[in-house]
DNA sequence: TTACGATATATGCCATGGCATCTAAGTCAA
DNA sequence: TTGACTTAGATGCCATGGCATATATCGTAA
């Protein structure tokens, strides 16, 4: 099959579909490995990975980083907290917020479920962004995520 | 600020959460124009597109492209025949399965919903796509879209 | 034809996220 | 200090998707 290689201008939707597709696809293979191997989803590894990276952050910090609602995010730090993986401790520095760390259990899962995770990941995608046209894709997401965030793009609103 | 060109091997983790968080901006940001001007949200909009371009598909044909649940593909469909924008007739030649196609007032929405939504991409990444290493984005996507389905990774039960 | 296994999808239950709302707490000005 | 406004996040209701199951139909072999 000849590799499709057009030369006008960008078909925007056409790599929005594909972008869309690699993500669900992905998402769902870490998904089920992550849950077989640690009894977690991809969306409660970046949350513990995310605590463990900054440790002390505040619900909010956690909802802008993710762009979901601030419900959802408590809710979700909610299971994790149940799971005794996660602590709230109030703010001393103002008591309507929390801040979240991981407690000894959370970092050991985090850095467990981080070695199947990478290794998972690297199983589907390594070859593909290691070709000559990788690095130009990491550059292009790190770039659109700064351009996204920048200009607060996509932010839910509870 | 200096742009981090990292020589080294692709941190394949950063890459996908890049990919993750802009795909959740960007689709938080077409549901929310394509909500107030057409009443559908992204995931409507891309059901309506498919069968207008496959006219005649079924209910597995939905659920293989996006990666979902058939389930939740039959729900999806339920709700587009309740606004008379899609229908169901069985299928002469396997009656477990229904065809399915665009009314004409699905037509309508569908070319609407689609000029909304290719306008609003290209505000949001037109620029960054538009650069040097847009094309190889493009190529990368592409690439890793038609691997991760011939090897069927991620592909949910129901 | 009948019986059995496979397949397409419709449906029910559960988990999760969005959004609205509620409460506690902080800020500020008079 | 008090009262009005703002903010952080916890909670309730609803919509949607995953997965298990139920139902109808199909294909095949006896």
């Amino acid at each position: 099959m000849a590799s499709k290689s057009s030369r006008g201008p960008i078909d925007l939707p056409g790599f929005f579909a594909d972008l869309v597709r690699c993500e669900t696809r992905l998402y769902n293979a870490l998904n089920d490995r992550l849950r077989e191997r640690h009894g977690i989803v991809t969306s409660q590894f970046e949350f513990l990975r995310f605590l463990r990276d900054h440790p002390g952050s505040r619900v909010a910090d956690l909802a802008t980083e993710f762009a979901i609602g601030i419900g959802a995010t408590s809710k979700g730090i909610d299971r994790l907290e149940r799971q005794a993986w996660v602590t709230r401790r109030t703010n001393p520095s103002d008591r309507r917020s929390s801040l979240l760390d991981l407690t000894a259990e959370g970092l050991q899962l985090v850095e467990a479920a981080e070695a199947t995770f990478t290794t998972t990941l690297a199983e589907l995608i390594a070859d593909v962004l290691g070709g000559p046209s990788g690095p130009a894709a990491v550059q292009v997401f790190s770039e659109l995520r700064s351009v996204l965030e920048r200009d607060q793009v996509g932010l839910p609103t509870g």
